[in-house]
DNA sequence: CTTTTTACCGACTAGATGGTTGGTAGTTTT
DNA sequence: AAAACTACCAACCATCTAGTCGGTAAAAAG
């Protein structure tokens, strides 16, 4: 509660227009003289709020990305309803995002994820927080799936999640240039598909 | 076959050091002059055979990705076995090869596709056309799988086919600085689970 | 043997980039 | 009202990068 209310400010217009910019265009294609451009500031400004280049985007992550991840992807798996439909609202929701080409925060972290990987250990320990994060989650929403009678006793719950973390950002790839809600639709079918093969056979069905 | 030798061993040299570079620290993280030191040639060389670096890295793409594409995902898949088997066994080997740090071409090719998204069309189309050929080989081999009766034959060629892709995609970016191994055991497994919803139930195996 | 071509050298340029620094207008504190 | 602090400016620096260019040794062609 220290920092004055002006600082704050310019720093999360700083934040914002930083993320957008590094979406669209990657880390290293964005100088920090660009997200000065656009809002019509100078080099002394931004490094009076922030140490360094990296430093400014480890903020990003942890103010902006963090509490995105949370509210698009781990808090609409919380509910009590069948774990297998809840997880293909959520996918169905953050896709139709993309489709329009909002920022889909899914996307900004795996984005990410794949311009750090193997190249700058500092940063891809803040992705594979988050990463951690969303695994986590999606793991317990699956146990409870079987614990409720919804999915089989005998499903690899770890493996369950990686898999859809990993058919996620792989179909996020494709959707950037070629036939967006195409594909989304076409991935969101086999993704049904996919859950049937996880299904407890033996619960009975309340429709 | 004008081409002298020597001109074309230097040429594939340089070819062979750059797409090594390239995919290790990403097309703008390296310099020419990178790949030169490697190579220990000089600047002179380099634009002595190549009009630019965007022209060298769209000439490795043609040289180097494309044939390995073709020889590690596309001709596996050929056979006239069970088709889901063969997808598998494809998978297993391009995944293995990932897991000891070796080239695997289909995510060299998705690294390259995550780099360019969306920032350099040009490149995109080369990156895209390979990836076309990869899908559609896919979706012939899925059809050929419903025609043998391998497959059920309600399920949509071209789903299942943007559905491996993605999932590939996703499982490879994930396998690079985390659990290879058991990540690859993981996905290997869940594959699977997905194939048994794609099987045509009324086949009558051999085994 | 002379001329031309091939394959390569390495100094140089122009532009970009992350970061530094001395300065200053306006606000808050004393 | 003086002192101190906040938020920001803009010129500057060192470094890096893609690409250029004049030159040259060795090989091939004439």
């Amino acid at each position: 509660m220290e920092k004055s209310l002006k600082r704050m400010a310019t720093m999360q217009r700083m934040q914002v227009t930083g993320l957008e910019l590094f979406y669209k265009n990657g880390y290293y294609n964005t100088s920090v003289d660009d997200i000065l451009k656009e809002l019509s500031l100078s080099k002394g400004a931004f490094y009076y709020h922030f140490e360094s280049k990296e430093d400014f985007f480890i903020q990003i992550i942890q103010n902006l990305v963090v509490r995105k991840v949370y509210s698009m992807l781990i808090e609409p798996i919380e509910g009590h309803e069948n774990t297998l439909d809840l997880i293909t609202n959520c996918f169905e929701n953050a896709l139709e995002t993309a489709v329009h080409n909002e920022l889909d925060y899914g996307f900004v972290l795996s984005n990410f994820i794949n311009e750090f990987n193997g190249k700058n250990p500092e940063i891809m320990k803040y992705l594979n927080d988050i990463l951690k994060i969303w695994e986590v989650n999606l793991v317990s929403a699956v146990q409870k799936g079987k614990f409720n009678g919804y999915i089989d006793r005998h499903v690899d719950s770890e493996g369950v999640a990686l898999y859809l973390i990993s058919s996620f950002i792989g179909i996020r790839t494709l959707m950037v240039e070629t036939a967006p809600s195409a594909r989304k639709y076409r991935f969101m079918t086999q993704l049904r598909q996919y859950f049937k093969a996880l299904e407890n056979k033996e619960h009975i069905s309340h429709n």
